[in-house]
DNA sequence: CGCTAATCTAGAACAAGTTTCAGACTTGAT
DNA sequence: ATCAAGTCTGAAACTTGTTCTAGATTAGCG
């Protein structure tokens, strides 16, 4: 495997400068948009015309809304990733790592709710021809959690346990985004999926 | 709280006879194109022609296909529960039976892979609007687990605990349908997260 | 029965995602 | 520098969810 920016994608054909330029235009004002009112804000014209790009154009880079938005989700995640390295939680135990983690990666969303909407939408949404997509950003929140519980290789009940954690993460934000789940509750949920880490710990039987 | 069918609704205006009869075609009718092509398949006007109803009347019905698809899928709920009902499952602990139950209800569900596509990604695209029905969907879902752990008064971590089990679960159908999970995965992430249930349950301190 | 308010119907109209097309512009290779 | 292939633009067209309107029907009531 090539060593290549952990923004992943194959790159089938190396994108020009402009071209690159023009990524990033389009992602930029998908997330300002998105920032403002949401999955709904975010309307195609509009981004086309606030990233100075041809309807037909932003359509050859993001072939629908939820591939633009599942885009929009990576670079943000990336994001994330770069900023939780550089200050990894501290808790004694994995599980209190990883929900220290997802908590604070919490409270980041909570700041631009409108945002986290848009994206976690456009997520769960996703049908199968944004799959691929999809299964980079849900790479990208496994290593992330993994990073959290200071794991190399898991085994494969761990990696169920990640997997879990990581159903338990998107639905409850899902939850919690439409209004049916307080920031509490949120919480104690996290906190209560996270034991099944220790749970599978093959050193820390409880 | 008066004795009301299991159905919910609160009935703001008890619907005539044949008000009751259009409901239950329009119900039947997005079933129906529900089961052939999902989400995509189930269109307004279709809906409207198959339950023999003019589009105006469908909207003031269902205010929007999400909410059509999400009264469709309440609908289904019950018939399930009803069937599960019938055949209690016969595992030793509540986390046996839980899990036995969701695989129960989860291989119904692949029968009929389209409509449970088209019910789920309308559930989890659902936004406030549409709250009230989804919270009685997660309430039928509740119930079904409850019923199924054999518990009529659950502590505030079992609570929690169940909650957790309805993320995986509906978050686990979601990628078994967009494809990046297999059944087999699944089946060991329902049963790796009911094992929280034994966690919790205070007679058991395993 | 005859009235009134509510409901239903058919169909047009509107909104936003997506597709299409002809022509202008870039790029890369020769 | 020139040409072919690929890309971008602007604009219109198409699709499907949603709203609106005018007139017909129905339900409940005196």
């Amino acid at each position: 495997m090539p060593a290549e920016a952990s923004t992943s994608r194959p790159a089938s054909s190396p994108l020009t400068e402009r071209q690159e330029a023009r990524r990033r235009r389009i992602l930029h004002a998908s997330a300002q948009l998105a920032s403002r009112g949401g999955f709904d804000a975010v309307q195609m014209r509009e981004v086309a015309e606030s990233s100075q790009v041809a309807l037909g154009t932003l359509y050859r880079y993001f072939p629908s809304k939820v591939h633009l938005l599942v885009a929009t989700m990576q670079d943000q995640l990336e994001h994330m990733h770069g900023t939780l390295r550089k200050k990894p939680p501290t808790g004694d135990s994995a599980a209190g790592r990883v929900a220290e983690t997802l908590m604070r990666a919490f409270r980041a969303l909570q700041r631009e709710p409108h945002l986290a909407d848009a994206m976690v939408r456009a997520l769960t949404f996703a049908d199968r021809s944004v799959s691929p997509e999809v299964d980079q950003v849900s790479r990208q929140t496994t290593a992330i959690i993994l990073d959290a519980m200071g794991l190399a290789d898991p085994t494969p009940q761990q990696l169920s346990a990640v997997r879990v954690i990581e159903h338990t993460w998107h639905s409850a934000l899902i939850t919690w985004l439409s209004g049916r789940a307080s920031i509490a509750q949120v919480k104690i949920d996290i906190e209560t999926v996270c034991r099944l880490i220790d749970l599978t710990d093959p050193d820390r039987r409880a």
